[in-house]
DNA sequence: CTGAAAGCGCTAACAC
DNA sequence: GTGTTAGCGCTTTCAG
């Protein structure tokens, strides 16, 4: 076995031109190749089954076509719908993906994003919510900074924490829209589930349900941000007692965890206890009860984030508001 | 904006040392640095946030730390699930998974073989379904074989029609197995909701669930390979007066189509029809009625697949089983 | 232990 | 039009 791939080189004397009419040849060159050269060329590429390195391109020329995209977790639905939306529009410009996943563990963004950097890609994509860890934002922007210093392009889409074009979700404004919804349509006594308080996702989407609510205070019970976390966040706060006729899970994945628990417990979804998330996971629309929840144009997102990566930077970092749907379903009935 | 990332050169240089002393310094080279000048290095490198370029390193090396991974479609949980098997793995390997989705356009497959190829990865991993269109898989041939043949390593998650490492689904036992068990819970007409015909995973399903079935032909309806298709087809099927009483969409997405259509159709699943599906997707493991299925270690399965990358090639390509369970939910109750 | 210099595969001036 | 050649940023002999 050859190993060792066949180089440009090899193509130019396989097909007895110069280095540099090979290139032309091959790649759309302004310079112009006389069409029997030019052929001459590409059956000599084809013959020798050539493809050409990448990388060597990239350091001629100085820019790649990769980018990076940073998400939490790819298996998360939600991760998973904008990383569509965002390789799918790559894909059309040219753009490869490289994708990183720091399984839940935010120190593994720090590193992930150095990998990242040194592959020196054409922007970086961070999805995923933002901590309020001053620590921990100033150690990204040192990655981040000499990053976009040197010509990368940072984009997130997220909370707009960080000094970079956003894409930013209305958590916020989402979850008040819902919760006067949820209150118009006769509930009084509300509970929130929610994800860790450092993640600015959970307090956002909280808060905002929270200030959407007309009267009083909904009952918080904290875990972590995904099913099994709504899971045991409903356990508990069936465990405590507390009078509630309707539950916020701040995302689909607890409301789904959620609703398991009360099944568990013999409480009837909607009957007994209303329930509603966040996101409108196209996965979970079929699920029955349907699940009242907010809808964001995840797909949209992930090209909204290439569009920005595509766009010429500002001075100013640009914010891409992203605003959520309040979808009425069965889980949350009139009362 | 210094337009310009900082170079060895220039962290040499800051440091007074030569470009070798600075290679060797901050990479972990056999070669020892004294500790004085080490340290000078790792001081300048700092100050100047230097970040290596990793294109540069690979030219120099000859070798990347980049992986391709191409997939049917990142946002169907199937593969997002394998996808973050495969990328954590990849990821404590010190490798970056660069990602390319077809978004069900199989056409885009050669296409995207070709952008991997030309980034000159350690390994193309191909989840997704095969087909077994000769003219294509010959297509596939050409672009993998001299990859192959210049040291890079070729690794399917899929049926084993391909001359390459595979972790094989056995999606013929497993459909059987779960005929078998349908019928044991006292079933007796069958309809099959399948995917398109020229897919492997459809055929082998189908025809798997077929041949586990003690007598008689199930009826099947094909429509898309995904949630609205099993949706579509369990209409048609309804539609058609077919006496079933029991379905067995080939993945869970499709079953899920076709539990919401019944819904729409006034249809009680499970005690007017039963059904099952396919994959055992974590995220639909909370539905109502609970889904009958077989279950597949996906993330494993992307675990397995980063493991055959990393084992040295052999003659012959190696296949690695992995067998689906079947699980026995609410959805097909003993009739 | 440290430095000089030859590439890695390709592009882009610059000549002819 | 085509060929020559100087890099791109880094690793790695090969000498000292």
């Amino acid at each position: 076995m050859a190993a060792r791939a066949a180089t440009l080189t090899d193509v130019a004397k396989e097909a007895g031109v110069s280095l540099a009419t090979a290139s032309r040849a091959l790649n759309g060159s302004d310079r112009v190749v006389r069409a029997e050269l030019h052929d001459r060329v590409l059956r000599a590429a084809t013959r020798l089954g050539y493809s050409p390195n990448a990388q060597a391109q990239s350091m001629a020329r100085g820019s790649t076509d990769l980018l990076g995209l940073l998400v939490n977790d790819i298996s998360d639905p939600y991760f998973s719908t904008i990383a569509a939306g965002l390789a799918n529009a790559a894909e059309e410009q040219g753009l490869l993906v490289m994708l990183c996943s720091t399984a839940g563990r935010p120190e593994r963004e720090l590193e992930l994003l150095g990998a990242l950097r040194r592959q020196r890609g054409r922007a970086i994509v961070l999805a995923g919510s933002r901590t309020d860890d001053r620590a921990h934002l100033r150690e990204l922007a040192g990655q981040l900074d000499p990053f976009v210093a040197s010509g990368g392009r940072v984009v997130a889409v997220s909370e707009p924490k960080l000094p970079v074009d956003t894409v930013v979700v209305e958590n916020r404004r989402g979850a008040q829209a819902l919760a006067a919804e949820i209150a118009a349509l006769g509930y009084r006594r509300p509970a929130i589930l929610t994800g860790p308080e450092h993640l600015l996702v959970s307090r956002d989407r909280r808060d905002g349900f929270t200030s959407g609510w007309p009267s009083g205070e909904p009952v918080v019970v904290a875990d972590e941000f995904c099913r099994d976390g709504g899971f045991r966040a409903m356990h508990r706060l069936l465990d405590s007692g507390a009078e509630v006729d309707c539950v916020f899970a701040i995302n689909d994945l607890m409301a789904m965890g959620a609703m398991a628990a009360c099944r568990e417990r013999g409480v009837d979804v909607p009957r007994d206890l209303a329930v509603a998330g966040f996101d409108d996971i196209s996965t979970l629309r079929d699920v029955t009860p349907a699940l009242t929840t907010v809808r964001l144009p995840l797909t949209d997102m992930g090209r909204e984030a290439l569009d920005l990566v595509l766009a010429s930077p500002t001075a100013k970092p640009r914010r891409r508001k992203v605003r959520g749907e309040v979808i009425v379903r069965e889980s949350t009935p009139r009362r």
